[in-house]
DNA sequence: TGTTAGCACTCATAGCGCTTGAGTGCTAAC
DNA sequence: GTTAGCACTCAAGCGCTATGAGTGCTAACA
């Protein structure tokens, strides 16, 4: 069967007014539209079509119409093949006086735009914390702390920072540590973790000397680092953003829904298929059953891939019924991602 | 009216009956219980006196009785009372393993405290940051780092570490690095953000010299930290479990106690009042209405004094239905704060 | 050949009346 | 003081009947 222009039109118009109402659509509704000048019988037919294309269903004999995954699939891919082209101006998210702010405070950023993210499109907003591409040390700091510990500081490619406070049981005059931090940062700076193996550490042990326990406890606490980047962060914002959706909320799928979000850990790995199987392009849509997680096998994710220069970069995830308004949501994080660009393809400040 | 020890038993198994079933409990049901050999006929004149002082109520003239605010309020306080002599065993939750953890890692810890008291209890859970009640300076350090960027990183009492990432103008070496550190430290350790007053400021700029724009940001970044550390940040685990409770999930209320959760703001102001009404008594108990928080007026809240040692304290709230099983959260809370104080009491090793 | 009017049909939803059963309060007897 | 008995109340469930939105199909029309 072929989709011609007026049957698209006409599932185009279901799909929109589907996204207002929350109610299927008649043929009736339809034909009282702008640009309609069928009569209902007419549309009925052309609805029996797309029906019998797998585009659109009725709920029940009786109902009107409500689109299928497929219907808004192919809703959504004109829409993107459309946005190439035109440039759309949008009111500009209040996210400039957020990203003049320290960059040194990722997670606070990160915090915040998911938070406007979701207050925005009044849907689910999910980020995942920034992943580092090339993670190497990048400095290391050992400073003595009056009561006999010692603060040691690792400082990955990307700034991140992360302290382990030690304690040890000989004591280390000022001039050792020093010491000790010199030929550790000569050692290591530059490697990443599998770089960092058992000769290279015997050796370090070795030049050490007496201090090699304190050594083997600083490579812990390095090695630690490492893996707490590797489990990196999720922050979720407007989670109670599902109930404004009936669809979502019937049953259990709410308590569900929210139990997902709470617990980070399925998302997590979720978001790292989609990376995976994320093409170049950075906005990615997906649609019910082709969401990755179960218990979101009722709504649409649309992702976006978010960078912070220096090879920083991270997920974003919109989620929300699959009769979102995937136009505002896809020009909503565009203007995000451009400005997050503008702001971090400056020479860094 | 006297509210004789036969009136207490009733209202006492009424309540116990009430938590488990959530269904108004009629007199029948009470007579058939163990330890009552009074006909319905007598719990039921029993019952309207217990009404008639306002410790019951029924939901609909043909239905059973159900606490009041002020019936739990009786029974709460009169098992809290008990409390005092017995001392119950508990089996231990899994919290050894937890806390034998580094002391470093404070916020992973509290994060995980809050999922097992969820899990465990089948309530939400919710954790204030510590607080910590000698916020003084108690370590500075900077380091260069190789492209022209200073780490500053603060250590508060308590041993809060924050790390700031500088950029400067102008270039140090790292021997006018080392002096500045320790012009720093040795006038600043020990005070309180209110003791680093304008005069001291100007004091330090001047013995600093050409870096005095350097000091400006150093002592931005310190401040900061400061500020950090009041809005302490609150951790929130086992949400969906209110969803186990219908009571709680009628109209909008999961939505509405959802979204205060989520907006942990509200919840840390509530939490502030907490702390201050609170009297000596680590463990309170807010029933409905008592709580200070309007979403929440649906639920009980219980609340202890968590302490890490060295005056760094929080809270933790467990929230759930009225009908909350009172005696289980209790121990459960009296066993975590005990094993916490057991781990930070020991002379730290 | 595409479009439309007309009509019979379906079915979710709402409203109505009925029954059921859990639970009560009251009275009178033990 | 306790209990048996009884009339009463009322939420909840069930079946029945509109109601109305919406459909598919057929036949007529342009």
């Amino acid at each position: 069967m072929e989709l011609d222009s007026r049957k698209k039109a006409i599932l185009y118009a279901i799909i929109e007014n589907y996204q207002e109402t929350g109610e299927p659509v008649g043929s009736r509704t339809i034909s009282k539209l702008e640009h309609f000048k069928f009569s209902p019988a007419t549309i009925r037919n052309e609805m029996a079509d797309l029906e019998e294309m797998g585009l659109i269903v009725q709920p029940h004999t009786s109902a009107g119409r409500i689109p299928t995954d497929k219907g808004y699939r192919l809703y959504v891919d004109k829409m993107l093949e459309e946005q190439k082209e035109e440039k759309k101006d949008l009111p500009a998210l209040p996210m400039a006086n957020l990203l003049s702010k320290r960059i040194d405070r990722v997670e606070e950023l990160l915090v915040k735009m998911a938070q406007i993210l979701a207050s925005n499109t009044n849907y689910t907003t999910m980020v995942t914390g920034p992943h580092y591409r090339k993670n190497k040390l990048k400095f290391l700091q050992l400073s003595g702390m009056e009561d006999g510990k010692i603060l040691a500081v690792v400082v990955l490619e990307g700034n991140i920072v992360k302290n382990n406070i030690l304690t040890v049981e000989e004591n280390l005059d000022p001039q050792e540590l020093l010491n000790l931090s010199f030929l550790l940062n000569n050692k290591l700076n530059g490697l990443s973790l599998e770089e960092i193996n058992l000769g290279l550490i015997s050796q370090i042990k070795e030049e050490a000397g007496s201090h090699s326990a304190l050594v083997t406890k600083i490579l812990d606490a390095v090695a630690e680092t490492f893996a707490q980047e590797e489990s990196y962060p999720i922050y979720t914002s407007g989670a109670p953003n599902i109930f404004r959706y009936p669809e979502l909320t019937g049953g259990d799928k709410a308590s569900e829904l929210i139990s997902t979000l709470e617990e980070k850990k399925e998302l997590g790995t979720a978001i790292g298929q989609l990376s995976e199987s994320g093409s170049q392009q950075d906005i990615q849509v997906f649609i019910g059953d082709e969401v990755p997680v179960d218990s979101m096998k009722d709504c649409s994710v649309v992702t976006a891939t978010y960078s912070l220069g220096e090879g920083v970069q991270g997920k974003i995830g919109i989620i929300g019924p699959k009769r979102m308004n995937y136009q505002k949501v896809v020009d909503t994080l565009k203007d995000t991602m451009n400005q997050l660009d503008q702001v971090f393809a400056k020479p860094e400040e």
